[in-house]
DNA sequence: ATATTACTACTACATTGTAGCAAGGTGGGT
DNA sequence: ACCCACCTTGCTACAATGTAGTAGTAATAT
């Protein structure tokens, strides 16, 4: 897949799962529900719809679904940040990915990473 | 209104009335066209919808509809860079904040209030 | 005056946001 | 072993957003 374009709530979800990795819609539920506020199912909805798009894989574990993901955060978040850079901030992504080394979002190898993709305007 | 949460259309739009003025369909279209790729009708139901939610106000101006943004700069990007500092980047949103002075977004009044905006949570 | 062009209103259809309901699976109590 | 209660899943639904076509109307050019 090229680099997704995610809404919000593809992200919200993601993010649960780069966490922790693999998780049943439970799991991802009980994250994401403090700051969402969905119910249940629409973050059931989400998730299946999710692996409909290709960005999460389903697989069965101990009689649950677990999904995964199959973006990295660093390819989850380039066009985000790429947007941000050019349509709000106005200034090259580079001054706005080297926030990143002030955060604890994102390892200092993602960051090199997500460096490396905005270079090359992979999308 | 309170602080409006802008999709990227919205915020398409915004961003060429508020650097031009009340303008046309045509004048918005113009603009966003090399960004967007959108239909001229696109825009035109986008602007519209836009009247019925509250963020543009249309008026007569010789023969022809001009919209005018009912929402400020530092207003319109207030939700938008809350949520890029609290859920991508994972900072406090001065330092994202403070980045807007090395660029040309937004003059150091509105960088000035939006500061404000966002010190009062006041969504 | 009429053809062309531009603008507006209305309609349409896909995707996303949000969530309910019913059926099937499963662990715990007895 | 058996049944109930609850969890998970699949399906459905409906509103908002993304995208755009069409038809009618108004303005312009000739």
């Amino acid at each position: 897949m090229k680099l997704p374009d995610l809404n919000k709530s593809e992200y919200e979800v993601l993010k649960v799962i780069w966490k922790h990795g693999s998780s049943s819609v439970r799991e991802v539920h009980d994250q994401v529900e403090s700051s969402t506020a969905w119910a249940y199912t629409t973050t059931k909805t989400h998730m299946d719809r999710m692996v409909k798009r290709g960005l999460l894989e389903r697989s069965e574990s101990n009689n649950t679904f677990v999904y995964q993901s199959l973006v990295s955060k660093p390819e989850g978040i380039a066009k985000m940040v790429q947007y941000f850079a050019d349509r709000v901030l106005e200034v090259n992504y580079t001054s706005l990915v080297s926030m990143f080394s002030k955060s604890e979002a994102l390892s200092d190898e993602e960051i090199k990473k997500l460096h490396a993709i905005l270079e090359k305007k992979d999308d």
